[in-house]
RNA sequence: GCCCGAGUGGUGGAAUGGUAGACGCGAUGGACUCAAAAUCCAUUGGUAGCAAUACCGUGUCGGUUCAAGUCCGACCUCGGGCACCA
């Protein structure tokens, strides 16, 4: 058989039949898969693209046999920079570029017979298409949705163009290497940050995967909190801060804001030392974003000299920093800071001689009635030269702990320490390390048979040298002194008291964690979320603070100065500001020049176009501009899927009634590195149309999938510098396309990465030689074969549960140990053969359909119904279980399906090596579950 | 740091709480062949044993259960996403 010309034939065939064409029909049932479209670049498809395009196709193919009316359709994500960068370095037109490379995809995808509906396919870059794009744009503008902003971007001076944070990752250009830098820049953006909260409600309507819902909450980034406001000295001016924790108010010590807040400017009459922050503020904006969002435990700041805020709450003076660790772009750009609850504050704090106050207390142990309320010390003493810790040994007295003990009268906490240092073990030349945040214990003493809630001060002493004095203890004080590390103090000090104390001293940070709050006034001795709750009704009862919930997620910035985009309909008019380009005028085509190079002052190259930038006002006929940008990468593909529906309308962006018959995706694939933005812009795109009436559903897609990535041999990413890259038309020249196909659904989890191997390649070849040899045995009939029938229902019920989990790994195993077992027969019917290949023929198309034709078993598969399966045949009327002895298997017995509990006892205590085990032993219990295990319990 | 995943033979990977290692790859032995390839048959987690069989075994430690790869708790390692987000 010649592969090659089978595959071309049965593509052929599909091409002309139109089979996979999906029209509306209100009689059928539809269902709509959609995978990513692949951007065309250069390099020519992955076969990472076959992996899901194949697992798509098999799906939709099995779905068209169950009778669905399917749409499959594929397209292309054409424009954007690595295409434009190609154009350039090779003077060509970005188009010519992306024709030239769509024809290299086309043909490759066509080659794997992936059973899309070409007759809709479609680029991004058609004008017919980005028209659509183009006319959705002035909808956002029309509601208001889109606004201009001047913002900062990534610049690369060399390249001369703008750069996403992606593409200038580490602070430089991702192609040249050159620093970035900041450029200030008009752009437009679109309101997404006001659909925050529709975003994530959303989600409810979805089937998403959990980890991408969580990869959309996260970007989304809710945060719940309060605005509270503190009044600057000597001005009516407030200076208003965001924060989650409005319980820890009363641990602010500092305050700090970004470098580019507006107060600095506005109070510049009041600082002092306006160089020094004006300095800080220059090295501030040599960072790039990247930058500045690095976490770094070197914080650096300066301090307003002359600005000064008053407590909202106890009247303290309160100073104020600028650092570069507060953003501007989030809350109000200014925080209080907590010191002994933030590590940011805390970091902050200790590099600038901060007071840190402590204002919760972690509580560990249970509290119980009739406590007694006492303070205590937890004493930890160093060696630094063996780098061991001092433990009291109490043996099953009370494990391994560090010295500890009650404060008495008129002492305080640290002279206590250093007395019950000094009586429990002799040691007095020791020196102050550290002392860790106070902790709030409960335990019960069974010597004093007394409740105990003790306040508790941890301390770190660093022994100085082994001088030691007579250790005075008492009676029942009985203990060993050891010096230990600090491994065996994690594994054996269990108390937590003295674990936390441990922690805190020698880790050193904030008390990031919960507790119950102690100089807090009003919210002392109050956990986290009574003390929130209260803080926020008498802020908001005071008007001095109020509840507000945050978000991470921003506006949309919606241009690039760039060529190959959409350009973005917009004149603008100096007498009627900007003016949207008239309907019957879209789309604004990109013009076919020579020059499209960026230019130095960071335009877009569209920008020194004259035929294209002047033209006259849409509204009073004045001599106007066209706006130059170009929209981003994201727009074509933020509603490419609604196009498929109706790809060739050129009345609207799709028909209503194309919208009401289609409706949502309901199966959506793509790869996690598209599970925040692209999806989130998506469904922002989506909203925004539901919500002005355009299309019938808010959320675009049911459910969304990722697959796992292919890695080449060894476990690597594949790339052009490794050079492991496979190319999918090498393999499908030597091993056919069907080889290729059944391979990477065998690979493994399909939603793991997985990786390349020739030989399970050639492993997977071998099977489908097997399958096409089984051909031999066809002889007449039109029923199932006796021997093989049950396996035959089986399988088909294992094929169709697995692949409708998208578990094709072991479908195909199903279909492995069929084919074994219809291979130790004489031989099989017709009936047997064409079931298999059906199953089959969702992975493997073209060899299927060329067996059922070579064997006239029936018409082409591709239009054939999915096989059913007989629930009655899918139980044996005897089955092999185990026998266990105590949770040991010891032997297997046959039983009869309709054996009561009884007989299979009396089989299974019977059975010849289970008799050995129980010589000799009481039967204690006898558990039999029908059908699966008997397990006897012996004493 | 936070949030997801995942740790199973030589290897890719299977196992609704019920015989761990299906299926594939590789390996070993054999058949066919002058020979090789292809194909077919057999074996293949470890240790002991001629064998029957026994013991050990799903990252580590503990727990729940008649029964744990699977459930619970603590930890270790790897992968991914997010991140001075107040």
């Amino acid at each position: 058989m010649d592969i090659k010309k089978i595959e071309k034939k049965w593509q052929d065939y599909w091409r002309s039949h139109h089979t996979f064409e999906a029209h509306i029909d209100p009689n059928k049932e539809k269902y709509y898969y959609l995978v990513e479209f692949p951007y065309p670049s250069g390099a020519g498809l992955h076969v990472g693209h076959v992996r899901s395009y194949t697992a798509l196709d098999a799906l939709a193919r099995k779905k068209r046999m169950m009778g669905y009316n399917v749409l499959f359709p594929i397209g292309w994500d054409a424009f954007g920079a690595p295409t434009e960068q190609y154009a350039i370095k090779n003077h060509i037109h970005p188009k010519v570029a992306t024709k030239k490379n769509i024809e290299t995809f086309k043909s490759q995808i066509e080659k794997l017979g992936i059973s899309f509906d070409w007759s809709r396919e479609f680029s991004t870059t058609d004008p017919e298409y980005y028209k659509w794009t183009q006319w959705q744009f002035l909808q956002f503008f029309k509601h208001g949705m889109a606004y201009k902003a001047r913002k900062n971007i990534n610049w690369c001076p060399k390249c001369k163009t703008g750069l996403s944070n992606e593409d200038s990752s580490g602070g430089v250009c991702e192609r040249c290497g050159t620093q970035v830098v900041q450029k200030e820049k008009e752009q437009w953006m679109l309101r997404m940050s006001d659909y925050a909260e529709q975003l994530l409600d959303g989600l409810d309507d979805t089937k998403f995967q959990e980890k991408i819902k969580t990869a959309q909450i996260n970007w989304i980034g809710k945060s719940k909190g309060a605005e509270v406001d503190f009044v600057l000295k000597g001005t009516d001016e407030k200076l208003t801060v965001y924060t989650t924790r409005p319980d820890t108010l009363y641990g602010v010590t500092f305050m700090v804001i970004a470098p580019e807040h507006p107060y600095i400017d506005l109070y510049s009459g009041l600082i002092h030392n306006m160089n020094e922050i004006i300095d800080y503020r220059e090295q501030t904006n040599k960072k790039t974003e990247f930058e500045r969002t690095q976490l770094v435990k070197d914080k650096t700041g300066v301090k307003i000299d002359g600005l000064v805020a008053i407590h909202p709450l106890t009247g303290k003076e309160i100073p104020i920093y600028i650092s570069d660790y507060v953003m501007m772009s989030y809350g109000t750009g200014a925080i209080m800071a907590v010191p002994a609850h933030d590590q940011r504050d805390f970091d902050f704090a200790k590099k600038y001689g901060i007071d840190i106050i402590q204002v919760l207390e972690e509580e560990t142990g249970e509290p119980h009635e009739n406590e007694k309320k006492k303070n205590s010390i937890v004493a930890i003493l160093w060696d630094e030269e063996k780098d061991q810790y001092l433990t009291l040994n109490w043996k099953e007295l009370g494990g391994r702990l560090f010295i500890g003990g009650t404060i008495q009268e008129g002492e305080d906490a640290l002279t206590c320490a250093i007395r019950e240092i000094k009586e429990e073990t002799g040691y007095t030349d020791i020196s102050l390390v550290q002392t860790g945040f106070k902790i709030n214990h409960h335990y019960y003493a069974y010597n004093k048979d007394q409740y105990f809630n003790v306040e508790a001060t941890p301390f770190l002493f660093r022994l100085n040298s082994s001088k030691q004095e007579e250790s005075a203890l008492e009676e029942d004080e009985k203990f060993e002194l050891e010096w230990v590390d600090k491994e065996t103090i994690n594994r054996e000090v269990v108390d937590m008291l003295h674990q936390k104390s441990f922690q805190y001293v020698t880790t050193g940070g904030a008390m990031c964690g919960e507790g119950i709050h102690i100089h807090s006034e009003m919210l002392d001795a109050l956990y986290k979320q009574e003390a929130i709750d209260k803080i926020i009704a008498y802020l908001e009862e005071k008007q001095i603070g109020r509840q507000k919930t945050n978000y991470k997620l921003q506006d949309w910035i919606f241009t690039r100065q760039r060529f190959w985009g959409e350009p973005i309909p917009l004149i603008y008019c100096e007498e009627c500001g900007w003016v949207p380009v008239p309907e019957e005028d879209l789309p604004v085509v990109l013009p076919d020049v020579a020059e499209y190079e960026p230019t130095d002052d960071g335009e877009s190259p569209l920008a020194r176009i004259p035929e294209f930038v002047n033209t006259t006002c849409p509204k009073c006929g004045r001599p106007a501009r066209r706006e130059t940008d170009t929209m981003p990468n994201w727009a074509g593909s933020s509603w490419y899927w609604l196009r498929y529906m109706d790809p060739h309308n050129d009345k609207e962006f799709v028909s209503k009634y194309a919208l009401k018959y289609w409706g949502k995706v309901d199966w959506y694939n793509g790869g996690m590195e598209h599970a925040t933005r692209h999806l989130l812009y998506a469904r922002f795109w989506n909203q925004f149309l539901y919500n002005i009436g355009l299309v019938p559903n808010k959320e675009p897609f049911e459910t969304r999938a990722a697959h796992g990535m292919i890695l080449g041999e060894g476990g690597v990413k594949m790339s052009k510098s490794l050079g492991n890259v496979i190319n999918p038309d090498d393999i499908v020249d030597v091993y056919g396309a069907d080889s290729l196909r059944t391979y990477e659904m065998f690979i493994g989890d399909y939603e793991k990465e997985a990786v390349w191997s020739e030989q399970g390649l050639n492993g997977c070849r071998r099977y489908l030689e097997k399958v096409i040899r089984l051909g031999n045995k066809v002889v007449k009939g039109d029923t199932y074969s006796k021997n093989t029938e049950k396996d035959i229902h089986r399988t088909i019920k294992k094929v169709t549960d697995d692949m409708d989990n998208s578990k094709f790994n072991t479908a195909l195993s199903a279909l492995m140990i069929l084919l074994n077992k219809m291979e130790k027969e004489e031989h099989i019917t017709k009936a047997d053969y064409r079931t298999y290949l059906q199953l089959l023929n969702p992975i493997a198309p073209h060899i299927t359909e060329e067996l059922n034709e070579q064997y006239q078993l029936g018409n082409p598969i591709c239009e054939s119904s999915w096989p059913t399966y007989d629930e009655a045949m899918l139980e044996d009327s005897e089955k092999e279980i185990a026998v266990q002895v105590n949770g040991k298997v010891r032997a297997t017995i046959m039983v009869n399906m309709d054996d009561d509990e009884k007989t299979i006892e009396e089989k299974a205590k019977t059975a010849e090596n289970v008799v050995r085990h129980l010589q000799g032993k009481e039967i204690v219990k006898v558990i039999v579950i029908k059908g699966k295990i008997v397990n006897i319990v012996v004493k």
